[in-house]
DNA sequence: CGTCGGGCTACGC
DNA sequence: GCGTAGCCCGACG
């Protein structure tokens, strides 16, 4: 009630970035105590700080609406496969790559839909379902996708809200694609990787007896994307390993220009004869 | 206990 | 009306 809401500083958004670079992500805690950081997150909780860093990382991703880009990111990656955006891409959360390359979601579509206790987001599959059915090379909007999937499945009423929101997401997570106004599933990183079959192995051969709404194409589109996304998978993993290099470089810039700024002011101020308090 | 992901909602354009 | 940003909640380790 009375929390209007509680803006971030840039002094804060600053701090945070700060201790990211130096305890690394999802030390949230760690950051927060740090007393050289307490003074300014101190009304902050480690959750507030994960929920910033997240819409942080979403403006410094590469096309975003807000481009905090104060430093310039190293480009490294020099092996960079057809990586559109390649460079930092998500500082620390490797983990939208490597661990969440569980890609939870995706496997089973429209069999989830009562699904026991995981209770992920079968949004997501929804929308994969939809982009892999109605393949369009320029990808489906937002309204297209609306009202192929409230044809078949229940959604409630802010739908179109919902799934707007859960499409920036996962573009945020190099998930999908925007292209103007159409989102698309991105295939990027195309690279040798050798079939490594023992995950894709059983991509569920057959499915839908829940409610039988199914076509057999729908359910071949959905063997396909399950099938592609294993591959994906796969690719990722690989390419962890080059952006993880990346993180590391860019973090390292960060770091550096950071320092380099602290360092001019205290140049310029002990040039002028000024005493520095350092903590 | 701490982290993570999803969802809601107030606010700004 | 849409998108953004902060905040809360439940799940998982």
């Amino acid at each position: 009630m009375g929390n209007p809401k509680q803006k971030w500083t840039s002094e804060e958004e600053e701090a945070l970035r700060a201790g990211v670079a130096k305890h690394g992500t999802g030390k949230w805690k760690n950051i927060q105590r740090d007393p050289e950081f307490n003074h300014l997150l101190y009304s902050r909780s480690n959750i507030d700080l994960k929920d910033k860093w997240r819409n942080l990382i979403v403006g410094t991703n590469g096309q975003g609406p807000r481009e905090k880009s104060r430093t310039p990111k190293a480009k490294a990656n020099p092996d960079a496969p057809a990586t559109p955006m390649p460079s930092a891409q998500t500082p620390a959360s490797s983990t939208p790559v490597a661990h969440d390359a569980s890609v939870d979601t995706v496997m089973e579509d429209s069999s989830k839909c009562l699904l026991d206790g995981k209770t992920a987001s079968k949004y997501n599959a929804m929308i994969y379902e939809a982009l892999s059915t109605l393949k369009d090379p320029n990808g489906s909007d937002t309204s297209a996708l609306v009202s192929f999937i409230e044809q078949r499945h229940e959604v409630p009423p802010n739908f179109r809200r919902l799934l707007s929101s859960r499409l920036r997401r996962l573009v945020a997570q190099d998930k999908l694609e925007k292209v103007q106004n159409c989102y698309r599933i991105k295939k990027d990183i195309l690279l040798g990787a050798k079939s490594t079959a023992p995950k894709q192995k059983d991509i569920r051969p057959r499915q839908s007896q829940t409610t039988g709404y199914l076509g057999d194409t729908l359910e071949e589109a959905a063997v396909a994307t399950a099938y592609k996304i294993a591959e994906a998978e796969n690719k990722s993993f690989v390419a962890a390993e080059a952006v993880k290099e990346a993180e590391r470089v860019s973090k390292m810039a960060e770091d550096a220009d950071s320092l380099l700024q602290l360092a001019k002011e205290i140049y310029e101020k002990c040039s002028r004869g000024e005493i520095v308090l350092m903590a």
